[in-house]
RNA sequence: GGAGGGAUGGCUGAGUGGUCGAAAGCGGCGGUCUUGAAAACCGUUGAGGCGCAAGCCUCCGGGGGUUCGAAUCCCUCUCCCUCCGCCA
């Protein structure tokens, strides 16, 4: 949520932001809101102010054993005028915070202006996408035939976009979790925790995905109303949610393995083929929490951590600044992470890189406590993914596969794959 | 699933329907003392909103109700704890 303060002050400038990632601020709409708001406020605490001084005129007198007739007489009909006041402004207040909630974050002047993917930056490439000297496979004809990869079994148990994974892909699945874990705690300073595949509508509506992105989830059946989570940054933002963190807890680096998911229902007809799109699949996730002076650095430090894993397991790629129209909802920037895919001839998305400033903070009231003020303040918060697994399974099958369809599993990655150096 | 007990400021924890936004302790901050520190002592210290300001308003888990007046009474929901049962 952006601050209302803002919004007060310099709607004008907010509007012109907003309008570079292609969202329409209806000022007017928000001008005639906050008239409203400012005068129905006023007025009810007006009436409140007059209740409570009566109220204890009354306690005052009758202690003294006056009669206290003369002033509930005076005070007959404030209840009722006060109660339809406050009704009014709570139903007022209710629509100005749906408004607000709507609004999605300011881009950062940094950010380069476009209208979609087209738009976005491309700021550096690491390595070279291998030259084969054979038709490179694409990830399902290298595990299919073997039933290594198996989408059948999984549309019989569930159904489209769904994956079995057998021997040796399921292990190499497993151990880029382990890899990415241990690399992210050990090398990158992040602690490891462990959190809720299911959460309830408050965490969403911290992270943002709530209320405008319900169809994108998957919302349980039964007594309780929950959801499956659509990433970790879900549950670990919502760490810091309602929190007063001292200054010495910050900055908190966490890393958190989860399985991730999304009902893709816009997306029919979109990657239909093999992992790269899925119901279900794994993330691990970083999160970073900071003082607001610091997240600037911090996102860089982020995306260098998620490149570390690519480096590592010798995938080439490029980092990308996303443009003010595809920029996320929540967040001021973000850098993707595009790993070269052989078996589509391109970059794919594997990693997205966020500072979403206080704008998470203000709706989660996720704060710090500043030393230099003494006071609660929002903090900033920061996330991307450290990488999803699904797709960095596929990079690495396409990138390292030879003319027998095997895989060979990258040297970094080999001490958690228990021997195997070569699947298929 | 059954029975009971709780939810109050950064933390612990008092609170009779009427100066209670709330005792006390801890913690934090400032000071006295000290070469310095500790201890002791003194002072100070909840969050949010509106307003240039003075100031006003809201908040004692969430929502609703009773009342001139609710942290305190009633209803309801959520969460936590204890015991029993069941269970990976």
């Amino acid at each position: 949520m952006l601050d209302p303060k803002l919004l007060r002050s310099q709607l004008d400038e907010v509007a012109e932001r907003l309008a570079r990632r292609g969202y329409t601020l209806d000022t007017e709409r928000f001008r005639a809101l906050e008239a409203r708001r400012k005068e129905i406020q006023t007025r009810t605490q007006e009436l409140q102010s007059l209740r409570n001084s009566r109220s204890k005129a009354i306690g005052k007198a009758k202690a003294q054993g006056e009669d206290i007739q003369p002033l509930l007489d005076e005070v007959a009909e404030l209840g009722e005028r006060l109660k339809a006041s406050e009704q009014a402004l709570r139903e007022l207040q209710a629509e100005l915070d749906a408004f607000l909630l709507e609004i999605p974050n300011l881009p950062d002047d940094s950010v380069p202006v476009g209208e979609d993917e087209e738009d976005n930056l491309e700021l550096r490439r690491w390595g070279e996408p291998p030259q084969f000297d054979f038709e490179p496979r694409d990830h399902v004809d290298l595990g299919a035939p073997a039933g290594l990869l198996d989408f059948e079994a999984a549309a019989k148990i569930t159904g489209a976009r769904f994956a079995v994974m057998r021997a040796g892909i399921a292990r190499l699945h497993r151990a880029l979790i382990q890899f990415m874990l241990d690399t992210h705690t050990r090398e990158h300073g992040y602690t490891e925790v462990y959190v809720p595949y299911l959460v309830n509508r408050d965490s969403l509506y911290g992270t943002g995905q709530l209320p405008k992105f319900a169809e994108d989830l998957f919302h349980v059946e039964g007594e309780h109303d929950w959801y499956l989570i659509p990433t970790a940054e879900v549950p670990v933002t919502n760490l810091a949610r309602d929190e007063i963190l001292p200054d010495e807890a910050l900055p908190q680096r966490l890393v958190c393995h989860t399985p991730c998911f999304r009902s893709e229902a816009g997306s029919h007809g979109r990657d239909t083929r093999g992992l790269i799109r899925q119901h279900q699949f794994e993330k691990v996730e970083l999160v970073q929490f900071v003082r607001p002076g610091e997240s600037w650095d911090a996102l860089e430090a982020l995306t260098a951590h998620a490149e570390a894993i690519l480096q590592k397991l010798e995938l080439p790629y490029r980092v990308v600044a996303l443009c003010t129209g595809d920029l996320g909802f929540s967040s001021a920037k973000t850098y993707d992470l595009e790993v070269w895919l052989p078996g589509q001839g391109r970059y794919r998305e594997i990693s997205s890189c966020s500072n979403f400033l206080d704008f998470q903070a203000r709706r989660l009231k996720a704060r710090w406590r500043n030393p230099e003020t003494g006071k609660p303040e929002l903090l900033h918060t920061l996330n991307g993914s450290g990488l999803a697994v699904g797709r960095t399974l596929v990079a690495v099958m396409e990138n390292h596969q030879d003319a027998e369809g095997r895989i060979h599993v990258p040297k970094a990655l080999q001490p958690w794959m228990g021997g195997i150096e070569v699947i298929g």
